[in-house]
DNA sequence: CCGCATTTATGAGCAGGCTCATTTTCTGGC
DNA sequence: GCCAGAAAATGAGCCTGCTCATAAATGCGG
């Protein structure tokens, strides 16, 4: 048992890995699922057994991403809530850099609140844990309970920012740095201006 | 030549007419490229003839939408950006409506910056119009031209909207004006502190 | 060791968006 | 009318994500 057990999630690395890999080569769109279940050394059909979608293989490289980019954040002081945000969002951005390529498609679906709809047990677990995390930067200097609102606004120049910044021109992409900063001065300076002030 | 001009443009807008049909009757993922051509009365081939995607065809839904919007816009007199620009998406939302249950697929392909790395060419036509209109309607207000950080916060910002709006459960899709107000309020908010502050 | 149950792997096959070689329809000059 | 060339229509078929009936593999009580 247990032996199937290591067996099992070692396919499940293997297949995170070449698939990686052939995104990274190819595209995510000219990468079929069998060209990953043939380098993964299995069956189409197997495949499937291990991820429900495509999509579902670069969102899981992607959350790996982010749990590595928690753990840098929880190392970083900041002072201000621009700070705090500025730095949150730049630990995912280095994380998310090796895949930038091909994981635009995924940023689509899974940063959209188009998704939101579909029930709560399903890949918004990581939007839930991001806007916990904001909620929590903000109580720490003071803002109250983040609204319904102002989380969705927050989210909404988030998924800006990863958005522009996945097909980001500029030779290293620092006017993914100049948007995120002005987005995240934004939303500190209407918090400011249009919750504390009424508290 | 000219008869069959006519005859063209008729069976171009029967597609739309029979597609908008089938989409508001069955969703767009449930209705195939097959059905429409069934119900246009012609061959699957022949609908790719005038639309080069499936996705195309909701895209000239929208853009027809987009033109009634703008028209309706033009007869709006605004005293502030923030009215103005609420009443811009107003517009939008009102002309959207009708297609609102089977839009949002679109939505997260045309709204996403994403989008825009492929050639101008495209369907971002209607992005281009929107934001000029955005940069006009500040500079008549003594906003300067809007720097192309603000016009990316702006899009963003409305494209967070119409995505809130497209999956509101709300029973008028009230919490869509809420968002729509704050939005507004904030982008205008940040165009005087940080931009107007420096000129 | 041996059935037996449960879990996992397999690949043929389906569905649907889209293509393209072929056929049909149209047009303009004689 | 009639014919050549252009434009449009056609539907068989390709490709690819995904499913599902079937077959192996594994674990376990006796």
């Amino acid at each position: 048992m247990r032996v199937t057990a290591e067996k099992k999630s070692a396919t499940r690395k293997r297949i995170l890995e070449v698939a990686a890999e052939l995104f990274r080569a190819h595209g995510y769109d000219a990468t079929t699922t069998r060209d990953i279940a043939v380098a993964a050394e299995i069956a189409t059909g197997t495949l499937f057994n291990y991820f429900s979608t495509k999509e579902a293989i670069v969102g899981a490289l992607a959350d790996a991403a982010l749990v590595r980019a928690r753990v840098e954040q929880a190392k970083i002081g900041a002072e201000s809530l621009e700070e705090a945000l500025f730095a949150l969002v730049m630990a995912e951005l280095r994380q998310f850099k090796p895949h930038r390529k091909y994981i635009a498609p995924l940023l689509e679906t899974r940063l959209s609140p188009l998704a939101e709809s579909v029930d709560p047990n399903t890949g918004d677990a990581s939007r839930v844990d991001h806007l916990e995390l904001v909620d929590a930067l903000a109580r720490e200097r003071n803002f109250g309970e983040l609204s319904p609102v102002a989380l969705q606004l927050y989210w909404t120049l988030y998924a800006g920012v990863l958005a522009f910044w996945a097909v980001d021109k500029s030779p290293k992409q620092e006017d993914t740095l100049a948007l995120l900063d002005e987005s995240m001065a934004m939303f500190a300076g209407w918090l400011r201006s249009d919750h504390r002030g009424s508290n």
